[in-house]
Order: structure tokens, then sequence, then C-alpha cells
DNA sequence: TATAATTTGTGCGTATGTATA
DNA sequence: TTATACATACGCACAAATTAT
């Protein structure tokens, strides 16, 4: 199922901005148990295909345009998930790592994933 | 309950490389029932705390030294989830992010985050 | 301001299947 | 073979957030 909705995405049926279905018209459109509805929702929003909101419908996100962040020469950039903190701090979604640009001689620094790119100078 | 395991690996009572108590157990050891434990443990997983393998006891991961990719100038970084296909063909856990790297000319190239780390020339 | 409708969140229990040791 | 452990799937009930009335 999960493959399924994340194809019809990928299709267009659910373009960038428009709401699935509520679990329930899943359920029945699926004829499967909300448990399992849930789970296969729970795949697309932990890789970002879906936002889930409580008590408002599930949506596919808009795309965001990233800021650029430029990094000097001989930093290092990698990448994680972020932690529980992190995710609060920047009111990060689910499905959306953190990018790590450690300078040569300083402090990483982490930065949410959909709101900056690295670009090397 | 997952904030608290959370908070028990990082304080070292289940280090790298240790088993966590089975689902059974921690269903007794909390009171809670295996739904919401198996819920937990789901979250851990999509950050990468822990590696849950069928029929095998769920472990803290070992922490893997990345190999370095080299970018040049201009190159931009970013990073984003796996999709289910490359998952499945660099045999990636759930809860690590791929890193997007692409030269000012050609083609983005996309390597998984827990083996790969980019330096900057 | 209050209420209702819709939608997702949390939690329980149970049964059966499959992988690993 | 056996035991252990995780996977999948169903059902039910009630809580909480959001929006619209």
């Amino acid at each position: 199922m999960a493959d399924d909705l994340r194809e019809r995405i990928r299709q267009g049926e659910y373009p960038p901005g428009a709401a699935l279905p509520s679990e329930a018209h899943l359920v029945q459109a699926y004829g499967l148990g909300r448990t399992t509805v849930r789970r296969a929702i729970a795949a697309l929003r932990a890789d970002g295909a879906v936002v889930v909101r409580h008590g408002y419908p599930t949506r596919v996100p808009e795309p965001i345009e990233p800021e650029e962040i430029t990094a000097e020469s001989g930093s290092r950039v990698s990448t994680r998930m972020p932690t529980p903190d992190e995710r609060a701090e920047f009111g990060m979604p689910d499905g959306v790592p953190m990018l790590v640009v450690t300078p040569p001689d300083g402090l990483p620094m982490a930065y949410p994933g959909h709101q900056y790119a690295v670009l090397i100078e």
C-alpha cells in the first residue's frame, strides 16, 4: 500500500499541497485495517513523502527552495537524522535530515536539511 | 517510552553493539501493550538509534567510520531521505539519509550518509 | 463563545506468520 | 526441532487537535 501511494504521488494524483484521503477512506478503499493503513502512512512520513498533522488532513508537502550556505575549503560535510530537540527547535517534520558542516578549525554546525544546502566556494 | 530508551542509550546503559531487551520484556518492564512498545522502537529506528532485524534482538548500532569524498569548487551538497530503491540498493538501515553532491557542470550523485562524508578541497 | 464534525493520536488485546539461533 | 524474537494484520475504544458552524 505504501508503494502504491508513493506511486500515485509521483504520478501527480496527489500534487504538492494536496490532501490525501483520510485514514477512514483509505481503510475503505484498500480494504485493510486502520493499523495497516497507518503503518503505510508512517512509511511515507519517514521519508518525507507526506506531512501528517494531528486533527488535520495528511498532505503532500510543497517543495522548499533551500537557502545556500557557503563552506570554506577544508570543511567537511556530513548528514544524520535530527535529535528530538533539534526537530522541535527548528520545527522540522518527520523525514527531514540534518546537514552538518565542520570547518577545518572549528565546531560542527548543524542545519535543517530541507531549508539549507551547502555551496562550495 | 521512546525518550526514556533514548536517554538510556545516550547514558551508556546500552552501548554500541548491545542488544535491547526483547519486545516482550519491554512490555513487562514498562507495563505497556506490545503495540505501544513497538511504536516507541519504531521511533528510535526512524532516527537510527537502534537497528532492528527480524528474528534477532534489536541492537544499538556500532558507529561507522565514514569514507571521505572530495568535492570540487562550485559543487553543491544537500541531503534528503533515500527512496525505497536506494535503501535496497545500498543496504541502508532505517534512519539513514543520503548525501547529494552536485558538481557545477554535471549530474547529482547520491551517497549513503552513514558511509560517506564530503571533504571540501 | 460554544458546539459539532472531521481527522489524526494513543492505547489495549489477539492471532498468526517468518526469520534467526 | 525447538525456542526466541520480530513482522503483519485485525478489531475496538477513547483522547486530542483542527476547522467550520
